[in-house]
DNA sequence: ACCTGAACACCGTTCAAGT
DNA sequence: ACCTGAACACCGTTCAAGT
């Protein structure tokens, strides 16, 4: 094991993953992706950028377990609901998407990376649990399961994306509309409302809808 | 107009977006996107970085001109069907699909631009099409186009990251089994097959189905 | 009009050397 | 053991100056 210890000799450290991975979210939250660099993070650790490479192999393993942390507590959504096995999947979806929606950038941060930690696995054994108490084979829970993460983690990356959308940006509401009534698309013009609508929990839960009411038919 | 154009006069241009775009797809595909630098690009080019700046504002921009470009033909794939409209509809979500996967990290460039383009508007229009035509109103169609799109995107955007997992990467299958079986995962465990499964296309068929099935029922 | 050359203000990562 | 200082090999973007 060479992580770091402190085993009664020495200088206390004056850093640690539990705090890093703190402040990294803190400076995500304001900052946004972009602007997390390995450098502007040390700045705020007060701390040379070199040091926390003793901590994390390289950035790509600080954004892993940054996402590893926002799953904390997900999976206990299945728990705290009393309904059949597809509310509970409903239950683990929002939560899902709550825990990606509390940091900005939180669904890019999810997606760019591939915790195996576990609090993902966790959340993914409940919800395969849930499925598999309803009745239905490992195989297709398996399938589910994907499924439903991947439609959630595709809509939180839309929603978040269209959240930061400053006027004028490539996910203006207003510039859409105006992109779309000048060209010939009839159908998009007659969906308008619903396509540039910032009702996202609305649109989120139309599609898990869809899936559960699919899932049910199936089984 | 300030964009370039060649009336008569002036040596030809080295430049041109079509061809920028081409040459940027091409090193995509060689490179992947991590390595798709705008200097790498000039190098391709035989050209400085910042003549690139003439005909693409931003590298954002650079990449929304390549999803855009990606989407070419895409809707086409609702005509070349001959089914009720669920097959139409199956039969768009699968060529966007192949559209993102025909290049390296397409999934991650479609996900990270928002082209409001012919290629993508089109594509949108004709779902909005296909499914008003079946009876939907304008603001079911679009939620629904939304989740087929999202779910597109965020299952290409696993199949392809899992695609490139170099053994030992942190998408390896074998060592997602090893931590499953050595953690206390029982129905991870029970689904290990399906979940490490490589088989994308019976995956994305599966939540594909699932998301008619549920648009089938509403109407 | 189109491109070069050079600069500006950054990046992630490594590693000898200090304490 | 833990962190600094400094370097290496890059980035995206801007813009005066050349042709």
């Amino acid at each position: 094991m060479s992580s770091p210890s402190n085993p009664g000799r020495g200088r206390p450290p004056r850093l640690d993953r539990a705090r890093t991975l703190r402040t990294a979210l803190d400076l995500l939250d304001r900052s946004g992706l972009d602007a997390l660099t390995m450098r502007r993070l040390a700045d705020a650790m007060e701390v040379q950028a070199g040091a926390l490479y003793r901590y994390f192999a390289t950035k790509q393993d600080l954004l892993t377990a940054m996402a590893e942390r926002m799953m904390d507590g997900v999976a206990d959504a299945a728990g705290t609901c009393d309904g059949d096995w597809s509310e509970q999947l409903a239950a683990l979806a929002r939560a899902m998407r709550t825990a990606l929606l509390a940091h900005r950038d939180g669904a890019r941060v999810f997606a760019g990376t591939h915790s195996t930690g576990e609090n993902i696995l966790g959340f993914a054994d409940t919800a395969m649990g849930v499925m598999r108490a309803a009745g239905f084979p490992g195989d297709d829970a398996a399938r589910a399961l994907y499924t439903v993460a991947n439609f959630t983690v595709g809509h939180t990356l839309e929603e978040q994306a269209a959240l930061q959308a400053e006027d004028g940006g490539p996910a203006d509401p207003d510039a859409l509309a105006d992109t779309v009534t000048a060209g010939a698309y009839p159908h998009l013009t007659a969906g308008l409302p619903a396509l540039t609508s910032t009702d996202f929990t609305r649109l989120f839960e139309f599609g898990l809808d869809l899936l559960l009411e699919g899932l049910r038919s199936r089984r």
